[in-house]
DNA sequence: ATTTTATGTCAGCCTTGTTGACATATCTCA
DNA sequence: TGAGATATGTCAACAAGGCTGACATAAAAT
């Protein structure tokens, strides 16, 4: 049934290429229903609020990040300011979001999820965390580090140390 | 910086129930910037064939199983059959994807990469395996199992099974 | 005083998803 | 055989969420 989809690597040298070029098509199928489905839980949800994926992954980190400015987000969204100024500005008109001026460059805006914001953030939140807490289950404690280091390495090397502080606090390694 | 977020989880009952409602940050996190990063390598080689990431998942799927009928497809796609038509044809019209009649069902179409579709498609793999790899080294040997263990129960556990049998072919467990 | 920076905004375009309606060929079953 | 179910194709319209380019403003930096 599956093609013989490497005829490239078959002859040749002998050693690792091989391997270093086998595709693994196992993790790269995994990884995208895995994703397919995580982000379907909160689909729903947003729904009932008129908001989508877009404006979920804003006030996931504004959450997270009371504070935050702009270039900050934009720079962890990876989008233009222009698509996050749709989103965001539909966020503050709902009130889950708000603005305000920044206190030593008032040039920027410092974003704070409000009280109902932060809600929401929370109940989407919770429901990923249930569908992560039913995949580690039956696990071995081990097993979560190694996942965890696993999708911190697959990140731009570039962008690791960023993401590491982002998402651990201002910890090392 | 990081603010109480989990206030409705701080007093009541005691046991697993705080530890089971307190949001995974860091794999939810995680998650998204790898993911991010994951897709991003395959968009420039793309661009090139005036492809996007659309083109991309059929063209995979399709080289990955010959044979694969429009019904299977949407099943994994999970969109529309109109939304998979207009990306299909553009693939077919420029020869990395032959569909073909079904032979036992003649209303059918079977669904063939061509060997320009394959090579395509294999370039793209082997990007995302380098990557993969990258992150792979330097961890146990166990961890790879660890993390294909993982991601297969992300997965709704009504897609599991087929998705089991789509990824490893027609293994148990 | 000039330039740079952080942000906002308008206009238009692209990709990729959606719904609803309808057409055709083929298979299945009573 | 004939009716209905099934697999696919297609048209039209729309929505979400990306993009580019251009331009505006206020505040900081030089």
């Amino acid at each position: 049934m599956v093609p013989d989809a490497i005829p490239a690597l078959k002859s040749h040298h002998p050693g690792k290429d091989i391997l270093a070029e086998t595709p693994a098509y196992d993790l790269i199928e995994l990884f995208f229903f895995a994703y397919r489905d995580f982000v379907s839980d909160p689909d729903r949800i947003l729904d009932e609020y008129g908001f989508g994926r877009a404006h979920h992954r804003v006030l996931h980190f504004v959450s997270r990040n009371p504070g935050l400015t702009i270039a900050e987000l934009l720079d962890i969204l990876r989008i233009t300011k222009q698509s996050l100024n749709r989103v965001l500005k539909e966020l503050i008109e709902k009130d889950f979001i708000e603005s305000r001026m920044g206190t030593s460059d008032r040039r920027q805006r410092l974003l704070f999820a409000t009280p109902q914001g932060r809600e929401l953030a929370l109940k989407l939140a919770k429901l990923q965390t249930r569908r992560i807490m039913r995949a580690l289950s039956g696990m071995e404690p081990e097993a979560k580090d190694a996942v965890s280091r696993y999708l911190l390495s697959l990140i731009d090397p570039d962008s690791s140390a960023h993401v590491k502080h982002l998402v651990f606090g201002s910890e090392e390694t």
